[in-house]
DNA sequence: CTGAGGAACTGGACGGTACAGTACTGGCAT
DNA sequence: ATGCCAGTACTGTACCGTCCAGTTCCTCAG
């Protein structure tokens, strides 16, 4: 997962290291399974030091997961990159559905999202922020962009947004539900697979919101 | 929710009341804050009772969670029922939506269900097991119906399992992640914003199945 | 370049709490 | 009397958050 923070001087750098390690636990053990020795342990930190950076283990656990949202900024700038420049809308789609697929099936994405789903009761506000700043973010670009498409001909539909809605519950209900429900080893979809289930929802999704053929 | 084994001698009846007891404090906490001294008290049971009925918490949860697929059963009769006797499917279907809708957004439903999410980790099988005799069953179901409807030619498909992943993605992808993320009582989607959600899934998926209008 | 001052860090121990699972005692019904 | 059960005390473990004594690393004047 990549660092969690900037590089910077040692307290920053210890900070980073405790977060990622942090990270790598809650992943593991979920939130009440984790031990703040053992985040310290696998930070090459002392207690000490983990609780001179984060006061909490409520605020390690907060910190953590808000962090990860930035992450989605690259899926949005695929995503508008993708639909405004291609002219062949069912190729840039199919393209899209996997970009998708590939980016929501990570397992570590996985975990992450098994974990904001499995504390939403114990951190209301994180559950609600995590939807708004993943989730919501990239569903709102993925309509602007169908807007685009629509007043260029290339899409019919009366609402964008529902129609973006409709786009990624076609493609991800199945797959994102099997890997919830199996293991944490259930993303790895074959490649062939994902191909097969980004092809069919966008195959869907264009004869529900293709350009009208008209009469 | 009810009584998840059947009537019968009196320590049957008090399993009943543990198994009853156990699957409110799961829901509640979580199987890591769930406490057997709560499930005893709250079951009118002393701890000794419990650990001669199940020898485990683990066991004690797997049990819960497995008893609640048989409720599926009815879903799965709804589905038969409305598909296979109507002459209108649009209607029926907006019907259909609706119920599931219904079934799925129902509280406790959507505890149990972060719950399976949560601990697919440390209960695999128990996550395979819920998967597999809930969400597979009902779309079996729903699989072979869309055949009876395709070869009555009121929808145009190749692959019924396609489709029916296909509707059931377009109705529930937006809400159940919505409810997954925000607390336990954002299920609580109003009846006018039900039907809305069904009616656009139920609209998309025609326009993608529906029966051809053809040349 | 050097070396002192100070901030940050380590390692371990500790109090307090919570809980799984066991054992024991007394009561209630048959 | 006999068998089942409530109530409760107990054991062993795990862990959060705090504290202290000693060490390492960075900074900056000289």
């Amino acid at each position: 997962m990549t660092d969690i923070d900037g590089e910077a001087g040692r307290t920053a750098r210890k900070r980073g290291q405790i977060a990622e390690a942090a990270m790598a636990v809650f992943l593991r053990n979920g939130y009440v399974g984790a031990s703040m020795d053992e985040v310290a342990a696998l930070a090459g930190a002392s207690k000490q030091t983990v609780y001179k950076h984060f006061t909490d283990k409520k605020q390690l656990f907060t910190h953590i997961v808000l962090a990860t949202t930035a992450e989605v900024d690259a899926l949005v700038k695929v995503v508008a990159a993708t639909l405004d420049e291609g002219d062949d809308p069912a190729k840039d789609l199919r393209r899209l559905a996997r970009a998708f697929l590939d980016a929501l099936l990570r397992p570590e994405v996985l975990r992450l999202r098994r974990l904001v789903i499995a504390e939403a009761d114990r951190f209301p506000e994180l559950g609600r922020a995590w939807y708004e700043g993943g989730f919501e973010r990239v569903l709102t670009t993925l309509t602007t962009c169908f807007e685009r498409l629509a007043a260029r001909g290339r899409l019919s539909l009366d609402d964008a947004g529902l129609a973006a809605d409709h786009l990624v519950g076609l493609l991800l209900w199945i797959p994102v539900n099997r890997a919830m429900f199996y293991g944490s080893e259930a993303g790895d979809v074959a490649d062939a697979e994902r191909d097969r289930l980004a092809d069919a929802a966008v195959a869907a999704f264009l004869r529900a919101y293709g350009p009208a053929d008209g009469p």
